[in-house]
Order: structure tokens, then sequence, then C-alpha cells
DNA sequence: CTGAAAGCGCTTACAG
DNA sequence: CTGAAAGCGCTTACAG
């Protein structure tokens, strides 16, 4: 066996990991100074000769030492790090969400461990629990459950928490919610306004606090117009495309009299919604809550309330960073305006006499 | 002052974090057991008599212990975690991406810490060592700089790393790529057999690999087909709507043959040219790499190159983690294959006489 | 079945 | 300006 051949030493054996690591001991050692000299010039502490320095600096390049922060943070009891739960990290209206979240974390130096409950209440608070273990500074959670008491120890012990899209279920937590039902109500006027009577609505499951506050909005919209509401034409659920797509078929040919608009609860309902009307041998008008990329291109141009995902996750990251410097003043509940935007689909006018 | 005025105590004060918690010693102390003991419930180990461990468990919800993973993870030498370093977390390309990587870490008991480059080689670097103080497992990177020296003394020192989407500068590094350069090659002699011998290019930044290649692939299948490129049909560049826009516009009206189909090189890129092309004056033919929500609605539909992004995401982090298992055979450079989608704005045919 | 001691790699509080 | 000792909250290796 010639030198080049594998050592019998590389017998798959776990991969060393710290232990393979220089630490500040051995910096010290080379550069003949004490730990603590190490560490101060690790962290660019004042009170230690440029030639001290100099000689510490050249041990860490030469060892390739890099501080671990694990110790680090085990030591200070911050971690400089903090948490976000929501719905699935893949979804275009929670990605920006996170984005904007990771951002703000940047700015204040922490980093964002993340993860998607699949609106599963077992699985965010497995995963909410995980990153308390890691002691993560603080936590912004889009609720998939409403009983967060799990969470009292770790708030107790001072870990902040910010709710946004939907009120968690914890009353000492500031919560950042979108105005749903202002903005389903403004959606669903507008097809009022329009000529509409008879309006269909499909929305998320019951249990999420937004399909429940839009349902709410399109009832107080119909109920000011003194429009009844024929429960055939709501459907709340799964917002899978097999749902909605058969939910829509069905409010869409309603005997005796279907609904001439559609009123869609979210960014996913309404991708499914706008497939089965544009096959629909007549034209049924349309209005969204959440925006969709290219909305402005299709025929028609889809008609939304918009909600701003990026400034959700800003504002709620930056209260939780506002009580990470001890604001300890009464939780937050703020509510961030929606928007109307007008494309056509919401303007289309009920074929004459269909209306009735 | 009545008992329910604010306690002096209650001045701002760096909100307490460890300190406030109870530890494995609290428990020990509460139960009269040792710190092992309680060690060994914690962690379902064996050799624990029902009596004690319920001694335990009760001192453990009385107190509401949770094991600090921080200190934990110091002594194991596994964070039990994986960073993932992307582009663009609210990029509907990455997004699904990012769920991916979250699913399989989430298999393998991981947590994951992610964050945005926004294409700068230098935030990448910053985040990526910023993983590393942390001492994350493993890696996953969309690089968005081209040298990796940097983490040299990280693998050194056991860290798996592997890239994704594009190579990465670390030669030594697992990489997991889509088939850009046969994928656009595919798209463009698509437009060729639909008859387009002027076909535009618009792609992303030249020092951008996936940007590179699929302008390869777009010159290549010209070439096979025996058509000139003129340079002024191709244009690399940022993919903001305004460049975007121009350079289509550019592209679209060149004298004094303009092209009678494009070929662009990414989702933004396609968005744009897509809003461009619906107010222009003549049909032009399109296809684009990367599929897009709400593609097959348009009119036409636009035909795209998909390629997909979860796979891309799935396929890095099952190596990463056959990595952490042990597995040191070479490094592995996976190519995934594009998908041809065939919906309408692709099979355009150039207008009689101007293909010339 | 149970626990005391040492140690993971840092920072803190002190002393010189 | 510099460093030795103690300690963060666990797990490891060992002894009883």
């Amino acid at each position: 066996m010639s030198d080049r051949t594998r050592s019998p030493l590389s017998i798959p054996l776990p991969r060393p990991r710290y232990g393979a690591r220089p630490t500040m001991k051995d910096v010290a050692a080379r550069a003949g100074v004490g730990l603590k000299t190490v560490s101060r010039v690790v962290n660019g502490e004042p009170g230690v000769t440029a030639e001290t320095e100099h000689r510490v600096q050249e041990a860490i390049t030469a060892l390739g030492f890099r501080r671990n922060d694990s110790a680090r943070v085990l030591r200070k009891g911050r971690t400089a790090s903090i948490g976000l739960v929501l719905e699935d990290l893949a979804d275009p209206f929670y990605a920006p969400l996170n984005r904007a979240v990771e951002e703000v974390a940047r700015d204040h130096g922490a980093l964002l461990i993340n993860g998607s409950s699949a609106e599963d209440p077992a699985r965010e608070r497995e995963l909410v629990l995980a990153l308390c273990a890691r002691r993560v500074d603080g936590l912004v959670v889009v609720p998939a459950g409403d009983d967060h008491r799990y969470l009292e120890p770790e708030t107790a012990a001072g870990l902040a928490t910010v709710f946004v899209d939907r009120p968690g279920g914890l009353t000492a937590a500031d919560t950042v919610l979108s105005d749903n039902f202002g903005g389903a109500r403004e959606g669903v006027a507008h097809l009022i306004a329009h000529g509409h009577r008879r309006i269909g609505f499909i929305g998320d499951q019951p249990r999420i606090h937004t399909a429940t506050e839009r349902l709410r909005g399109y009832r107080a919209a119909m109920a000011a117009a003194g429009l009844p509401v024929d429960e055939s034409w709501v459907s709340l659920g799964p917002t899978s495309p097999d749902r909605v797509r058969a939910e829509t078929e069905r409010i869409l040919t309603g005997r005796p009299s279907p609904v001439t608009a559609l009123f869609t609860g979210n960014n996913r309902v309404t991708a499914t919604a706008v497939r089965v009307l544009a096959r629909f041998p007549r034209p049924v008008a349309l209005v969204g809550f959440d925006d969709l990329e290219l909305a402005d291109l299709l025929t028609p141009a889809v008609t939304v309330i918009a909600q701003d995902a990026a400034q959700l996750g800003r504002t709620a990251a930056d209260l939780l960073f506002r009580r990470l410097e001890g604001d300890d003043s009464a939780p937050q509940r703020v509510e961030l305006p929606t928007r109307l935007i007008v494309r056509g689909s919401g303007e289309l006018r009920p074929a004459p006499g269909t209306a009735l």
C-alpha cells in the first residue's frame, strides 16, 4: 500500500465538527498570550497594544480561527436570532413577508430561523418550541392554531412574541393584521356598485381568522345594501384547487338564479377561480382578496383587494425588536389598510336581466 | 401609591432571558435528584425508575423547564441546524426551493436558518460566515459570488456545503444545477421550428452562471440552425423592470429587420417582457425560462422552459444530509432536466414575409 | 438505578 | 495593558 491509498483512519467516522476547529485557547497558545487577550482582539475591545494585537491576528489567520457563537450565546444570554413561523415559505403571499422580516432582523444584526406550519397547529407548536429551545430572542408567528398557552412559560421568561396576519391565543402579545373585514366589505361593495345582487363568496377554512373576517366583510356589504345572502353562495374550506374548482362551478351554476359575481377570499382561491371563469360560458365578475403576479395581464384583468405582505412582516419585526430593546408598554394591535385595485374583472356588469 | 401602580423594579431593564429560566439544576434540586437523572428523563434515556421519573416530570412541569439547546449544542458538537443562502427569499422561483430545503431539514430533525444575498457577493459572504459562526452542520448556497475560498477553513473543519442553482467557487463541494444550457437551446429551437430566424435574447447579468449558460444555449440553437446572431438582439443585465422594458422595446423595434421572437432568460425578465408584448402593435413569439403562476391564462398563454425549483432544493438538501451522515465519496454534480411547456406564445409564427 | 466531576468554548468580574 | 478563575447549561465518561 502506498501513501496515496486511503488511510485506515478515514473509515466512516461521524464528521469531526468542533473538535477539528481551533479555539481561542489554541490561538492564545500560538500567540503566547492569555485567553482574555484573544477575546479582546476578536471582539474589537480596547486595551491591547498594537504589537500584541498583531501577534494574535496572525495566529487567528494561521489557524483559521472563527469564533464559536454557540459558546458566546450560552454565556451572553442573547442569541441574536429570531424565529418566524408561517403557513408556507413557498406561498407567494408569505414569501415577501418572510423576506421583510429577514431584512429587519439583518438591520439588527440578528439571524432568522424560520419554518412552515403547513396550517397544522401541532406542527406550529413543535416548530415554535424548537425555536424556544434554541433560545431565539423573539418570535414572529402566523398562528395556525388559536391556543398558545404552551408559550406562557416562554413569555414569562422574557421571550418577545408578535403575531402577524392573524391574532394568536395570547393576550399579552403584539398583533399585526390587515383590515380583512374592511377590505372584503369594500370589494363586495364594489361589485354591488356595479349592479350585482347575487354574489358568491369562496374562502379558506373557517378556523382561520382571516377567512371568517373576510366573510364577515362580505356579509356586512350585502346587508348594508339590503341584499339577502343565499347560503348556497358561500363556501369556506381548504384552498386546494380541486375543492375550489368544484365549489366555484357549483356556485356559478346554482339554480334557479346563479350568482353574477364572485368574491374570492385569498390568492390561492383566486388563482383557481380565474381558471374556472376562463372556461365558463358566461362572464362573471370577480374581485379577489390578495394581489397576484400577472393579474393585470389577464383578460379581463383581475380586480383585487391587495394587502401589503412585506409591510405586515416589517411592522411585526419592528415591533419585536422594539420589545427586545426594552419597550414594555401595553401590547399593541396594529391594523394595516388594504387597497382596492381596479382592473376590469370587478367592473363587469351583470348581463341585462340576470341581476334580479 | 397602591400595590397596583407600576413597581419601581419595572424600570426599563434589559429583559431577563436565561437568568429567568429554570435550569436542570433547578429541576434536580426541586425533585431531590442529581443533575444527570434530570438529563436522563429529559432525553428519554433508560435507567430511571418510574417513581423517580415521575418526581422529575413533576418538577419540570411546575417550573416550566425547557431544555436549553444552546448549551446542549455546545457540548454535543452538532447544532442540528443547517443554513440556506439564496438570492431572494421573496422571489417566486426561490421560495419553493426554500420550502423544499426546509422539509428535508425537518425530516432530519434540523432547523433552517436562511437569508438573502441580494445578489451581492459581500452580503453572501457575511451571511455565510455568520452561519458558520453559529456552527450550522451544513450549508446550502445559491452563490452570488464565484470566490468561495473564505469557506475553506470551514470545510476543512468538516462543514458540509452544497451549491445549488449555480456552481460555487469550491471544487470540493457538491453542486445541483438545472440543465440551463439544454433548456435554453430547446426553447430557442422551438421558436426556430415555428419559422423564426431573428430571435432576441434578454437575460440576467453576465456574472451569473445561469444567465451565460442560457445564452450559450441560445447561441447553440441558432448555430445549429445555421442562423446568424445579430449582437443587437442580445441583452444581458439587471432584471429590473425598467431595464428589461427598455431593452425589450429596443430589440423589438430594431432596424432594419426587427426580431420576430424573444427568448427571456428568467421569470422576472419574462414577467416584464410579457407586459411590453401585451401593448406591442404586432404579435411577437415568446418562450421564457422558468414557469410563472397564471402563465397559462394569458393571451396568448406563455410557453416556457420550466425548471423544478422544489426539486433543486430537495436534491441539494438530500445530498447535504447524506454528507452529514458520513458519505465521503467524491463531490457530485447533479444536473436536473428542464421541461418545455407548450402553451401558445412560443407557437406564434412570424407574420408572412417578416422572417427573412 | 443514580450522581459527582470534568469539560464544550466562550464571556464576566476581578485582580494585578 | 494583561490574564487566571469562575461560570453559562448542558452532556460525557466514570464510579458507585
